[in-house]
DNA sequence: GATGAATGAGACTTCATTCAT
DNA sequence: CATGAATGAAGTCTCATTCAT
């Protein structure tokens, strides 16, 4: 669980983050992810980043601040690089969906593993907040879907995806790569989970399911 | 959201339940859903139930055993229900996977929708309080996963399901069902989802994607 | 520390107490002991009596009214032995000091031994509660000082007792039997400790503290 | 009762007290010593200590933890200055039994009226508390039992002490001494009692009840 | 008489947040 | 910037007591 440590050192620059705001960031994001937002208190993340208490409040203004600041790279990061994989398509660099999805997937994943922490934080807060939904919403929807619908529609014509509503392939595609994940996060401790394997007969049952008649 | 009213009352039969305690259980299950366990406050279930908040305590012991008590319905029930299902298989009532596959969602989802809010509050404390993955894995894996193993087995030699490990087919089918009711949850009150069709489309891509080459 | 059960079973006669009474006054003899009146709950009592909550209520009106009747026959009974004993220092069934003393001491002790649980509740409780102490001197004081003080001046007049103002002869001779009793209540479990000689030395020590000189 | 009013101010430099904390263990013994631990709420002592109620929590972390506190000081400092009188035996600053045990009672009666208060809660507790009576029998017993044995054999081969078994002797003086601090503390208020004539009564008692025949 | 479900006041304790240092 | 003592509102839970059955 700690291949995610020193999370927020990378975006430092970006985010320009002192020592003890990171210290608090990564504490804050391990606890909320064992023991959800409510039932994390602020004098225990404080103890475990080594900071007071006080200090927390200096920088993020409330708790509900803090967990924002949790949240906000994963939803800020994560559209940009969507977008970049999806403009490949149409530069030819994606023949074939299943190379799109499989490239998709692949860097998807690797990024949800490496900061899984802040991931289950994500979606394990998002029922509960309604401002995040719509935060994710209009960083991730409304600037990614419309993008996505294109390239279903492109590859439908193509002939690679069988016919059916656009919003059903995605979210038969999001869904499975969800419960992809969802089953990574609850097997988690087990390890009895060959990850590349695994990989493979998401992508290829996807295909089949998805090709046309 | 309300359309899983007065939850407790069928079963109260079996368990014997007084109004009071119903009134509790419903109320939590609402105030659960809707804010998490850690992020609903015992008071607040006191006065949605119109009792004394002391009442909570005497039924329920503690409010970690209200949880229980709220969720542990959903797991004795389901057990019993999947089970009943599966011997079917062999009694000739299902020759293809797929009427074994339209039947068991179909159930099931019914169930689950019926009692949605309830599975929400499985599936959103179940990552916080270990002794519920216990419980339901014990309940649910250890007797069933057994069974579904074999009636895998048994279709996939009837050449219905594609050769894969069967651990494999079992996540995917879970997971595509799981995604299939996530998403239901997600988009709840958007309310712009044809479940009908949508059911249609998820088993039909399923059956495809495990399709034997 | 169950030498004294069924303790309330033959005053029951006079006191015309139901089973359940007895129960009742039982456990709570024993509780109050163990963990004080303010640390023991009516809810304990009851379980521990075998009786439900109310039936308590019903009997003695409220926590307090039943440790009173916890109490009271200790202040009851105690006095009239008393006053029996001191009356036959002038039927010259006592010629000596050191014999009044030795069979007062052994009766008594071998009374509160036998009741020791009600005692130590007696003596626990009377700091908090004014009413039990004037209750107590009352009955004790009232009626036996006066006479206590005869028979000291009388002991004193033949020359058995030391010259010393007679209320200190008291408090002389009740704390060293206190402190005697309070010495076996705090050893209680250790039992290295030999009764008969003990109270030999105890009694030795007073009779020749108070000699005169 | 107010005789031992800033109790802990002394100590403070040792202990390191800040204000609030003193005013809180002030408030604690004085509520403990009138209605004892059970009987006594948090809320009144934050309110007799002019505090809130949190503040209580964050310097000792719960209620019993306020208790250890009240009643350790005690403990801990009773200890040495029973150790320092001790050790006075042997440098010939006691050449008789009484002297001694005069300096003694002299010295720990003072000590013990002017920490009355906490004296109280200390013998009050002690029954309902294990922990307390072996905190105080490990401090107390352990280390001085030994030495006071030492010098009573040594006043016995003097000739000064009676035969008798050493322990037998460590009881009659300490329940003579308790008896008459209990007595002191039960008539408290009604103040007719003339405490340096008792003491002396006490002493001369003492002393000629443990004299040889 | 006996029960135990129900109560609501109040117990102990935790918490997010503030502010003087 | 950082601290941590202090706060008081709110949280979970216990309690003595009542009352319909």
């Amino acid at each position: 669980m700690n291949r995610d440590k020193r999370r927020y050192t990378m975006s430092s620059e970006l985010l320009k983050l002192t020592e003890k705001q990171k210290a608090i960031l990564d504490a804050a994001t391990d606890l909320f992810a064992e023991k959800g937002f409510a039932g994390t208190s602020t004098s225990e993340i404080a103890k475990k980043a080594d900071v007071a208490e006080g200090t927390i409040f200096k920088h993020f203004k409330s708790k509900k601040g803090l967990l924002l600041s949790v949240i906000s790279p994963m939803i800020k990061v994560i559209a940009p690089m969507v977008k970049k994989d999806l403009n490949k398509v149409f530069d030819k660099d994606f023949e074939e969906v299943e190379d799109l999805i499989r490239e998709f997937i692949d860097n998807r994943t690797q990024f949800v593993v490496k900061n899984m922490t802040m991931f289950r934080v994500l979606i394990q807060e998002i029922p509960f907040h309604p401002e995040l939904k719509e935060q994710f919403i209009e960083h991730i929807s409304k600037d990614v879907v419309v993008r996505v619908r294109e390239i279903i529609a492109h590859y439908q014509e193509k002939g690679q995806i069988g016919e059916m509503p656009i919003d059903s392939v995605i979210r038969i595609i999001v869904s499975t790569v969800f419960g992809h994940v969802i089953a990574k996060l609850l097997i988690i401790d087990e390890a009895e989970w060959d990850d590349k394997a695994e990989l493979d007969r998401t992508i290829q049952f996807l295909m089949k399911g998805l090709a046309p008649e």
